[in-house]
DNA sequence: CTCGTAACTTACTTCGAGTAACCTACTGCG
DNA sequence: CGCAGTAGGTTACTCGAAGTAAGTTACGAG
């Protein structure tokens, strides 16, 4: 088998294994074994547990961002890309359940780097969010507009943790419930500025 | 040295190594001889290195309720109670940066218990938002109430892990930056009802 | 002064991450 | 055809850390 196609299915089975059983539960024999391969092909290719863990949560990460882009590319005015946004966003956790509980909770712990891998994740969302927020009121202050980026995030991710536990409430009510609570506030912040002017 | 004594100096040492290098690359050797102890004390204290962990959540957790509690008992509004709350939280993360690191980050991989015990100390502040939320507006659909509480706690979970990097941001901007956002959001809510009135 | 027990230690076993060294089958080329 | 080089693979180890068994010391009560 051609070496990226195995690479593609180690993940696979390792994203399996590690939202099953997490990641410290898990031993890199089981891995091999599940995959049909032995132990040294894992380190040959991902060096480390950590590696694999991380070549999880990376191969994710751009998958998440590529939907995201693509959901936001039409939008017109903040409030569409926000809810088009957190939509894709929704989206994605629901047809990832395992993996993102792996991603999310179990990553974060275990690895210095994976950990970093995963703030990568937050940083590409607060980025979209603060540039969004910025390209429609220019004069908000940086410091403001990175709280709020942070607290949409927070957010969102809180609420993808508990529609786990409630099946019934899809990506579609999952986002109107974030934007019920939140763009009240975005609002009344955009509303000081009457025109989305550049008054540089 | 008596055995609560010994505990509690385990779990401050143990917390603070798990902080500084992580859980996984803590040993537990490590952890004994800078508590001056053997390996096997820990053990018979803690049963296993998930344990000593789940125990430094734990005494966190319950820290934590103490003081939201204490902070939110003269609250005369939902708006005040919300206030209050959030700024004892941002104090009590303030205080305890090198722990939080631990509590949120590491602790959640590592272990299916952890994870519980991390999860708990969730499930207190929802519930508390909850009731709350519920105290003011009856009718609320019970759901909607909880979507609520969860992103309020992710909104401010997240953004007490921002202000790690963002140092001037210090508990009462933080709270203010939170209540900007959600506030006008909950407000709107609450204004469906005229009247917290028992309409059952 | 000796019995019991709380607090503690030394010296293991076991298990899993990571590695060294070796194997095999295919593909291109004289 | 036959042989060389290499991609893809394996067996069989080392080593470090979690967890444990069995024993030791100190000290207060009878």
């Amino acid at each position: 088998m051609p070496k990226a196609q195995r690479m593609a299915q180690m993940l696979t089975v390792a994203e399996e294994i590690f939202a099953e059983q997490g990641y410290l539960a898990t031993s890199m024999d089981e891995i091999a074994e599940r995959v049909g391969v032995s132990k040294p092909m894992l380190y040959e290719y991902f060096g480390s547990k950590e590696g694999l863990l991380i070549g999880c949560i990376h191969r994710a990460r751009t998958e998440l961002r590529e939907k995201t882009a693509q959901a936001i590319a039409g939008a017109q005015s903040p409030e569409e890309f926000l809810r088009l946004g957190l939509l894709a966003f929704f989206e994605f956790i629901d047809q990832h359940r395992r993996s993102w509980a792996l991603l999310r909770q179990e990553a974060a712990v275990a690895v210095p780097s994976a950990q970093e891998e995963v703030e990568g994740i937050r940083q590409q969302q607060t980025d979209m969010i603060g540039a969004v927020l910025a390209s429609f009121t220019p004069d908000i202050d940086p410091l403001e507009a990175e709280a709020f980026a942070e607290i949409v995030v927070g957010a969102t991710e809180r609420l993808a943790v508990w529609t786990e536990r409630r099946p019934k409430v899809g990506p579609a009510l999952a986002t109107e419930y974030v934007m019920g609570v939140i763009w009240p506030g975005v609002e009344a912040r955009l509303k000081k500025l009457p025109e989305p002017a550049q008054h540089a």
